[in-house]
DNA sequence: TCGTTTTTGATTATTTTTGATCAAGTTAAA
DNA sequence: TTTAACTTGATCAAAAATAATCAAAAACGA
């Protein structure tokens, strides 16, 4: 019984059951709760299923009514440090970008009551935002409901006329060819964030790395560190050229 | 029966029933009152319930500030009836800018399914029509969040690329003299909108008729029709030079 | 074959979750 | 207003789950 034998069956009772237990995995698969609660954590770092305490439960778990919070829990544990460490690199008088990536929005929490000017397209960032410390820049154009973030060309055209010391962007996906969107307007808001910044800062879980999606709009080394709770020996490609990894 | 599952039903059921208490979930997950209660805390940390005593109802949608609503009451009845008013002069298909205005606000409840483009700097009708039919075009600039507004330079510039049929503008007083305004910021896109639409329509309750206030910045026949619930004879001036008066 | 790497299991210390008790606070009826 | 019933948060202790460490077994490549 190896790791892929037992990775299919307990995926199948999740969808099955709606919630696995340790114990129950490991009688039923004969083996020992250490091996079961390893193997849980690794799902759950490939965003597959939500971790608790004494088993896991289907990633897809409705656990808020939001749209855009039930898409950020999913991984939420590892996105919340990956932010919480994202966010160590800001300081008061900071002017930075964020873009409508779900592990970005984390980022709020942490920055609430600094004294920064954020420049952002994403709407949930907004909401969170509008009543704290933080002095907000809105990207104007569009508004994608779907995505809950500001599009088109003019969202384009605005953030070209601003230049920030920081970017803090999100992909879809990650591996040595590139970094990857689900849509040519999220690319095209990442590569236009990227250009009018000093630094760019990735966040990625560890869910998306060597995840290839939709669209390829960029070379790794277009940005300049990536924060990640994934194994660093993975994204030794990155680190190849030029990109700093911070792990988590 | 884990913190997530738990979290799930209790969920649910406030979905389902309005209201929980302590008791009864206690007696239906199979747990004591005090886990219910640190549950309940914790969900209400989270913002996704509101707490009683011996219970929880669902969180209310924290979707306008108070400042606002707190503004927008005075006077709402007369509001909602200008804002009705004005809504029938708008059809599917049409493009139209909404200012910051609290009675301008006021329209979206009755727009709210309509086919139309809707072009803002007013954080509360972003809000509002965010998860509507609406399709939203959002004013990029800095966020003003003791008017919970966009505003400066680039909001102008923003407001400048675009043309609408329709501008529905708010104001803080009018008078013979012409059209005032708190701020400079307010009257710079109180202008804008009405140079790049083809009508401007002013919705002005009756405690704002000949009351100057802080900047005079238009002439009243900046816009073409004035929507309001004061006697008609109160704006004979507004009239003899063209403007329409439509009552309510 | 030998040496290396990977996977697994056992043990222990730590963390998390839960429940019991009790003083303090809140509600509602008298 | 006062009393009585109920609800709550704080503190502590027990139970469960977990991570960390190390060692054994299995798989692998040369």
């Amino acid at each position: 019984m190896n790791f892929q034998l037992r990775k299919q069956k307990i995926l199948a009772q999740l969808a099955e059951k709606g919630e696995v237990d340790t114990k129950a995995l490991a009688l039923a698969l004969d083996t020992s709760e250490i091996t079961i609660r390893r193997d849980l954590n690794l799902l759950s770092d490939q965003g597959l299923v939500y971790r608790t305490h004494g088993g896991a439960i289907p990633a897809e778990a409705p656990e808020m009514p939001h749209r855009f919070i039930h898409k950020a829990a999913s991984n939420l544990a590892a996105k919340d440090k990956i932010a919480a460490k994202a966010a160590s690199y800001i300081e008061d008088g900071d002017i930075i970008f964020m873009d409508c990536g779900s592990t970005v929005f984390r980022l709020c929490q942490f920055i609430k009551n600094k004294r920064i000017k954020v420049i952002t397209n994403s709407m949930p960032v907004i909401s969170e935002l509008q009543n704290s410390q933080v002095s907000l820049n809105i990207v104007g154009g569009e508004y994608d409901a779907a995505r809950q973030a500001i599009h088109g060309t003019l969202a384009i055209e605005h953030i070209r006329r601003y230049h920030a010391g920081k970017a803090f962007i999100g992909v879809d996906g990650l591996s040595a060819q590139g970094l990857f969107a689900h849509s040519e307007m999220e690319a095209a808001i990442a590569l236009a964030l990227a250009a009018q910044s000093t630094q760019t800062y990735l966040l990625c879980d560890a869910a998306k790395i060597d995840k290839p999606s939709y669209l390829q709009f960029a070379p790794i080394d277009m940005v300049q560190a990536i924060v990640t709770n994934a194994d660093p020996a993975q994204l030794k490609y990155a680190k190849k050229k030029g990109v700093k990894i911070i792990g988590v």
